[in-house]
DNA sequence: GTTGAATCGAGACCGTGTCTCACTTGGACC
DNA sequence: GGTCCAAGTGAGACACGGTCTCGATTCAAC
C-alpha cells in the first residue's frame, strides 16, 4: 500500500523546477505544496492550502505554507491578487508581466497579457504628472463552464 | 477656551452631506472622522485614522472607526484599495466608476476615470469566454511634488 | 558518511477587522 | 422646550491571516 505522504515523484513539476532554478532547496514540504497547488489549478487562499495539507495529514506547518507561498511569489511562480471581498488569493503564473481574470464561481484564473495598459499608464502619467511605476489590473467574472452551469437549458 | 472635542462647525463637509443624503444620522463621531479624513486628503489606512483619533484624545472607539469607514464605502464616498504591500487603504472619492493613482511617497491619490478599460474588458471577454462583471485597476508611483522632492536640484 | 547552512514545525505573537452588548444620542414628533 | 426610541456608540472579546522565534531536522556538497 503506497504511503500517502510520499507522492509518486513523476517529472518534476514546473514549481519544483522553479525552486531549483532560483537556487533553493527542493525539500519534501515544498514538493508536497507544489503538488497541492498544481492540483488546484486556479486561485487559492492560504487557508485553502492549509486545509488541503491538513486534510491529508501531511505534517506540514502553517509557517511553512506561508513561507513557501512567499518564496514562490518572490521567484515569480505565484502572484498575490486581491479578491473583491478584500481577501487575498494566490494564482500560479509565469514571470512575464501580465494580469489575471478570475472566475468567481470556481476560482479558475487565466492570464491575460498586458493588453494596452502600458499605453494607458503613459497617458495617465502625462495627464496627472505622476510617475507611474507599478500598476495592477484584476478582472472578475464567470468562466465559460460556470456560465453554462448557470444557464443549463 | 474652546472645547477641543467640539470642532467648530463650518459648512458641512462633503462627507457630512453624504451621510445625510444616504439617510444616516450625523453624529459627533461621524463628524469628527469626516474631518480627520478630509484633513488627510489622500489614501489612509484604518490604523492611520485610529492614530489620528487617539492622538487627539477624542474618545472614539475602534469599532466606530471601522463602522464609519464601512459606511462611507457603502455610500460611495470612500473606496478600499489594495496597496502593493498587500495592506488595505481607503481613498475618498466620488460615486462614479473610476480608478486611482496613488503616490507611494505621500499617499496622495487622484481619480482617473474609466480610461479605455470597459473596451479592454469586452476584448478580454471575447478572447477568454469569461463574462467579466467587475474589474479593478490601481496605479502606483510618485506625484509631481514627491518627484521634485526626489530631484531637488 | 560528515557537515553546516537552509529549512522545518510548533506555537507565541501581532495587526486588521468583526461581533456583542449594555449604554447614549440624534432628531422626529409633540 | 420635552419625550421617546431606533440608530448609533464604546469597550472589549473574538476571529483570522500572516509573521517571528527557536530548537530540531534535512538536503546536498564534499
Amino acid at each position: 500500500m503506497p504511503d500517502p505522504t510520499a507522492r509518486a515523484m513523476p517529472d518534476p513539476t514546473a514549481f519544483e523546477t522553479a525552486f531549483e532554478a532560483a537556487g533553493h532547496r527542493l525539500t519534501r514540504p515544498r514538493r508536497v505544496l507544489a503538488g497541492l497547488i498544481e492540483a488546484r489549478d486556479g486561485a487559492f487562499s492560504a487557508a485553502d492550502l492549509e486545509a488541503d495539507a491538513q486534510g491529508r495529514q501531511l505534517g506540514i506547518g502553517r509557517a511553512t505554507i506561508f513561507r513557501t507561498i512567499e518564496l514562490l511569489a518572490e521567484i515569480g511562480a505565484l502572484e498575490r491578487i486581491d479578491l473583491p471581498t478584500g481577501d487575498h488569493a494566490y494564482v500560479p503564473c509565469g514571470p512575464a508581466h501580465h494580469h489575471h481574470v478570475v472566475c468567481r464561481g470556481c476560482s479558475r484564473s487565466v492570464e491575460i497579457g498586458d493588453l494596452g495598459l502600458a499605453a494607458i499608464a503613459r497617458d495617465v502619467a502625462r495627464r496627472t504628472g505622476f510617475r507611474i511605476d507599478e500598476h495592477r489590473l484584476e478582472m472578475f467574472g464567470l468562466c465559460p463552464d460556470c456560465r453554462r452551469a448557470l444557464v443549463p437549458a
